[in-house]
DNA sequence: CTGAAAGCGCTAACAT
DNA sequence: ATGTTAGCGCTTTCAG
């Protein structure tokens, strides 16, 4: 419903070309051009959404092409200085800030990658994702960080903010009740590279970052055994995270290699949450045939059973020795300090973002899935050494 | 240099419109239109990056137009319901992700938030950050979160990549040593609003949330002097940040209002770092006229004065009371354990994010640069409770 | 109810 | 060295 500004008609207009960014018509009646008032605009105007400069606008102020401009922006190919010069100035003028979805949009490449871990409680993930960020944000790229609460709901749903965000490569810790992968093969299938670290994908052909958990069980058990203690318990993690098996193994065959009983009533396992570990310490605590010692899946397991021997009385390190896993801060001011094996967290991270570029770099199909496993270390404390 | 297929004619070619996608062109020589075979898609398809599905590729199988497509997948407007089905399902058949980016660049609407953050190092900044994108995903938004390590630097770099990537809001807390704010003004400049929290800004006039860091500090250094201390010390922040203000004052009006003596010499000031807050505790401890009892501006803090203390054999809270600030989980577990002032953690971001939602959607205009202040609490553990 | 066309801001191939 | 044009994938009038 366009009606000539001139002969009121309204059935003889075509239209005929954009003017200046506006929609110009042609009256075939009178013979004119016009095109419409702009009534509107003034209500963006009003929003306090201050326009933010383009290159059109600066191609505007200088009389240029916006060609141009994005070339000096760029520093693109040969443009001679002066326009160069000019052109960043006025940019500085304007406060221009390259907008980074058009340029994504364009190059259809985003320059971020996703991360998608399962919570931000202890100092773990954090850490992780610092070590991440630090490699990430090196070779110029952002990340988006995703928490998926340990709920696999939650997870797939990050994987669709990835995938729409158009995430050029994943890093991905699972939820300890992930056991549908679709939603990661949805990345495969898009040429997506993705890396797992720490809690990994057994059935995925992709590249891991992983600690040494077998050794640095098997040194954790080996130590308790030197120390004398010879009825020693293990609070594990779920059964279907490959870290809780490997520690599990570790914990097996540290027993074995020193002729111990392997005894499944001593074997319990959490999900890792605080009121699981607590409730795995209490029942071992209160077994006839109480353990002399404890290997916990990690330190917040092993605090919490330190918590529950207090409160029982028991002393540790005499009556009750302790090791943790993963040096948690805490562990190394709690009372009585807490022998635990030292993973290097922030390494984690800074391994599994490098292998991801590295991958990213190669394009999906010149992947090579690598387990990259990453060494632990045993770090002796009070809470598993007796005086002798 | 479009050569004619025909005629092999250089110079009587014109452009003819786009035919599926390709340029068309015309030979007026030998007056046929062609277009040119095209070589070098191949690559495209051989590097690995397999093809998203995109609207126009549903349009296509389905024999309709991509603007049908986009409304029946927005659930726009009134659509025949058997197209919509056809669409949807045709979409979940090819694996189709709307594409973030260009949604956001032709809505000028990013849904994105942006969050710089000093550090990741203890539980503090990561339970803000769960807190805030809790409060974020429900109103459907995306996080990017920054680390300005502590670095003015990094800081202003942060703030461009957030520019850059368009988010509608921010939120802050700063590093210890940002002194100018040109790049926070920047985002008001453009109309995106910015909420501190924490670490807040004093020169800007923006919402902020805070803790009642006051409350806390005087309720600390009560209990101190309630427990028979006398001789009472402060561990304090860098002076430029409000909360460092604020628990000081906390701690000298405490002191007034018992008619005890403020001593300069007890009043040291660290940069929130272990080392330095390590130096003050020695220093303090070393004091010929040694304190009694140190209310420390967080509870990292504490722990370090508390470990220095230890290896020095003075007894906490026999000869030393100490009180630390924001209730680290660490405190519960330590030897003696921690009391401290325990501050709504998480809260602090859903508040902050609240807040920034609650700004974006009034427009910036809108704005009131309310101060939320959340409550404080006292938690009395043993290292500041003597045995009478 | 559907289609055509313009345009978000930018880059890149092509044409001077 | 610079301008012109097409198009990235999508939404949104406008016009049936």
């Amino acid at each position: 419903m366009i009606r000539c500004v001139k002969c009121n008609q309204v059935h003889a207009i075509t239209r005929a070309g954009i003017l200046r960014g506006k929609q110009r018509y042609y009256c075939k009646d009178c013979k004119t051009y016009f095109t419409l008032p702009d009534a509107d605009k003034k209500v963006v105007a009003e929003t306090g959404k201050k326009h933010m400069a383009t290159i059109v606008d600066i191609a505007k102020a200088l009389n240029i092409s916006k060609s141009t401009v994005s070339r000096a922006l760029r520093e693109h190919s040969d443009i001679n200085p002066q326009t160069r010069e000019a052109v960043l100035k006025k940019a500085r003028q304007l406060d221009y800030q390259p907008n980074q979805l058009a340029q994504s949009l364009v190059k259809s490449k985003s320059n971020t990658i996703g991360i998608i871990v399962p919570e931000f409680l202890t100092y773990f993930f954090p850490t992780i994702i610092m070590g991440a960020q630090e490699v990430a944000a090196k070779a110029g790229y952002n990340v988006i960080i995703c928490q998926s609460q340990e709920t696999f709901k939650t997870e797939v749903a990050n994987a669709q903010v990835l995938l729409s965000n158009r995430v050029e490569g994943v890093l991905i810790s699972m939820t300890k009740d992930t056991k549908n992968f679709e939603h990661f093969r949805t990345f495969e299938r898009h040429g997506i590279p993705v890396v797992f670290f720490n809690r990994v994908c057994e059935e995925m052909n992709t590249p891991r970052v992983l600690v040494d958990d077998y050794n640095g069980a098997f040194m954790a058990v080996e130590h308790l055994i030197k120390n004398g203690y010879k009825n020693i318990a293990h609070i594990g993690g779920p059964s279907i995270l490959r870290i809780s098996h490997n520690r599990l193994n570790g914990y097996k065959d540290a027993l074995k290699k020193h002729k111990l009983k392997i005894k499944d009533e001593l074997i319990t396992h959490c999900d890792l949450s605080k009121d699981a570990a607590h409730a795995c310490a209490e029942k071992l605590l209160n077994l006839k045939n109480r353990p002399d010692a404890v290997f916990c899946v990690n330190d917040p397991a092993a605090i919490q059973l330190m918590l529950v021997a207090k409160n029982m009385g028991i002393k540790i390190p005499e009556k009750l020795g302790v090791v943790g896993f993963s040096n948690d801060p805490i562990s190394a001011v709690i009372d009585p300090a807490l022998t635990t094996v030292e993973q290097p967290v922030a390494d984690i991270g800074r391994t599994a973002m490098r292998l991801l570029l590295d991958n990213i770099k190669k394009g999906i199909d010149g992947f090579k899935p690598v387990t990259k496993s990453l060494k632990t270390n045993l770090i002796e404390r009070q809470s598993s050494v007796r005086k002798k």
